[in-house]
DNA sequence: GATGAATGAGGTTTCATTCAT
DNA sequence: GATGAATGAAACCTCATTCAT
């Protein structure tokens, strides 16, 4: 990896967390220089301008997490255990990220708006992607005839991902992970409402 | 009411609707000018700063939307009825808010943080009414028999809001309000397995 | 005169001689508030941006010697005696401007290019309006029997101004009001050529 | 030539386009790497700064100009063509040069001031011998006999000079050549009137 | 009570120049 | 001799807030 890339890949991910903890409006650019240690020209040798930072660093977060969650789900075997495994890793997750600023999905959801299209786009890809990757879980569990053939994946996963985030907003506004957990609990009940096959 | 409550009145309902549109950060006191028809000098008559008057305009606009839902529950006879009405008011009131900015509580959460510790007192303060009154509909349905006697009422309360933040932020940031409807169909979901008293 | 009035004027004007001292790229918006007393803010207030009050510049510029030349065409009788003062008028001005810069439409027309099309447009428009009042000159020159019916007075026009700023460019950078001079004098050389009856 | 005096050379001749283009602050450093396919670095390697490459491009620019009036009018014979051939070689080079921002010291002229002596310098060098190469010729003329012995050389030199950069001005910001044209009839006419015997 | 011109700090971005490699 | 990442100053512009009128 040439200084150049190094470089560019420390302000991406220190940046990430700035941004993450303080928004993308809040976060200025002489903000960056000092979690940085670089100088403003630095920066922008290296991106056209904020946004296009921005992105990168939201980029950042999100794949984060994917690989925090890889690795917590990847132990677990059959779909149901990895689902929960999944819904129960963003209770971890939330007290490891809670100095980082938390979810950056919502954080940025909210923040980013008409006037961060591209940014506002991320949000929609990281939401898809997610929500892809339950669906792939609940069809896994279909073919090994853990789940009802003819369960809603799409729904399921739709409210898996309503659960966490508005659980993540509950916990951290409120500042009790107690939320979040309810959530989790939730999650085990529409598994069994919607996904598992009736005895 | 005198003339400087009702300008301040309709200072605080107009620029409800420009905060929560564009955020906090992004809505200049100029832009307010703007949309209030007054001068700069006219709004600092009435507010302290630009905090004082956000804190005034998210009181605003979730009275507006306590009122609009308090409308539509009040036709609905039992807890159970009343509770089906609240979770649906949201898809109507999503539509209704699209062009306003959506639900501000989600938006202000996100928004705010250490840099506007009032605005996110607010925001809590906001989210425990909340849960609160889905709480007291919960009981009510245990004393009409409605409900089952042992039912977590905290917890549903938590596990509703979470599915309808999480459901409003699905749909506004995928621009498809199935997102918002599906979160409702949990929501039934969950009062069956949570709350209905067991056949 | 409203007091924002009289402040735009006096921005206006001040900033007129800078721009045209210092051209529009080498005059920064610290330099002018420098030159006008105010902040830049102040200025923002009265004007979108740089080009904005450039533009008002170049016209203020323009105006002032369109004036200050108009003064002393007036006293003279005659096209022929118009037009020499007309040429005449500009030595004195070159030694009159010597300190704001020198000729607004010489400094101008050589700084602003694709990058400022508005600037050039002005200085487009100045040229033509002055094309237009040479013209004028020679048409009464040829109702008062002054001037031969079949002059051409919009080369003649061309001319006129090539050879005044041209000599200004000369005089102007080789620092010796020698060469507008005989810019003046060429100009008699040619009314007599290409306007003058023949005897 | 080795291989350092051929890169700088280069440097010169590719700048020099630039910088008459877009004039000496609008090009940067950055702007100039790419027109000439090298690093900050190596241009720096061989200029001690940017007024030092201006100097030396501006200079470049003169000389092809120069070279390429040469090659016009040596075809001529007698004081005379080579006069009126000098004068229309300035209507093809203002179609030649339209795409490289035309005549560099008009433009150097009044982009040039007390922030740059040395360019401002190099600028009255170039009028100088520009005005000597003319006054050369007339003194030619004068020795064949074509012109007055009494003619004022060193007049109709500055009244040539005027006039081509005049008519420059006039065709470039009005984007129409006939005005330079209407420069190169005029000289013709001051030929007439200053330099030839009278019959 | 209302005005709006003015402030001053801070926003994003660009640029000529340097220097370790 | 050439590289290009980094610097630091300065560019244009915006914003919350104030105060004489």
């Amino acid at each position: 990896m040439g200084k150049a890339e190094e470089t560019r890949k420390s302000i991406i991910e220190k940046s990430a967390v700035v941004f993450n903890k303080n928004g993308f409006q809040r976060t200025s650019m002489s903000t960056l220089t000092q979690a940085l240690g670089l100088t403003k020209g630095a920066i922008y040798g290296h991106f056209t301008d904020k946004d296009d930072l921005a992105v990168e660093a939201f980029r950042s977060s999100v794949e984060r997490i994917r690989r925090r969650i890889g690795e917590r789900i990847g132990d677990h075997e059959g779909a149901l255990g990895k689902l929960r495994a999944y819904a129960e890793s963003f209770v971890v997750l939330f007290e490891e990220t809670r100095n980082t600023g938390g979810c950056p999905i919502l954080n940025t959801a909210a923040d980013s708006d008409d006037t961060h299209p591209q940014l506002l786009d991320e949000v929609r890809r990281a939401l898809i992607a997610w929500e892809e990757g339950i669906v792939r879980l609940v069809e896994l569990g279909k073919s090994t005839g853990e789940f009802r053939l003819d369960a809603d994946a799409c729904a399921f996963a739709a409210n898996f991902i309503a659960l966490i985030e508005g659980g993540i907003l509950l916990a951290k506004t409120l500042n009790d992970r107690k939320y979040l957990e309810r959530s989790v609990g939730a999650i085990d009940l529409l598994i069994d409402a919607m996904l598992m096959a009736i005895p």
